[in-house]
DNA sequence: GTATATGCAAACAATTTGCACGCCT
DNA sequence: AGGCGTGCAAATTGTTTGCATATAC
């Protein structure tokens, strides 16, 4: 939040990075922290939450709601998401053009968008098969 | 989940179904519970959740993300929400035809979509009238 | 009458926070 | 050396659930 903090470059930090830089499975805090304990065996749950706050506020990782849970996303370039109702992972959208907003309809009613965000749901090709 | 279910028609589930369908402001399970609490003193949090799980499985009413808290919507015709950064306000857009999707697109890509979100985000009038 | 719904309180799950110590810079 | 970051555990928050009782049908 505050502009003049002077940030350290912990160890911590930089595997939470490197974690989610490194897999498209947007995971949960919690599956975060077990991996990350593979490379540092005692950092504690409430780092990870806090280097994952830290991280969202710089703008290098997105958070994700699903349901109660939060999940994340190392890749910050525009993109969607995709959940499959059956196997419940979210997926990554490839191709960009594939939503048009009408802004003058939005700004007509009165409402300043400055962003807007779309998940798309339905059965992903692993489950689609599994149905037959 | 069940089918086989026969439901009773409650004084709780009728109070609270009332009080959504008579707001537009996407209410907290807490504030349903407060507003609740004029017309049955001594009804419980638990219940509130109970109905509003009910009343959801039923298509009667639905339910939001909004960070880690469930909003709840009593409106279930097809629309949009926008929630305001300044006052944190959800509302509803009036305008239907504000999206397109390329379905064909997201076909190509191997996905079988069945339905998707939308939120906008940015600033309601009120709040950009404010920051002048 | 009978089984579903309720109120209450305890249990849960996800996340946050206070504190003393550790380690970047 | 100084202060931000950490580990640990306890605290919070939002939601769910077990149980005995109440009530809709």
């Amino acid at each position: 939040m505050e502009k003049g903090i002077k940030r350290r470059n912990t160890q911590q930090r930089k595997v939470i990075l490197d974690i989610l830089r490194s897999t498209n499975t947007h995971p949960t805090a919690d599956w975060i922290y077990e991996k990350a304990r593979q490379y540092i065996p005692n950092i504690s749950l409430g780092t990870v939450y806090r280097n994952l706050k830290i991280l969202k506020d710089e703008g290098l990782i997105i958070e994700l709601n699903d349901g109660k849970q939060s999940r994340f996303d190392g890749r910050v370039d525009r993109h969607f998401h995709f959940k499959c109702l059956s196997c419940n992972r979210i997926f990554d959208i490839e191709t960009t053009d594939v939503v048009s907003i009408n802004e003058e309809k939005l700004k007509e009613e009165g409402y300043h968008i400055t962003g807007y965000e779309i998940s798309f749901t339905g059965l992903c090709s692993h489950c689609q098969q599994e149905k037959n």
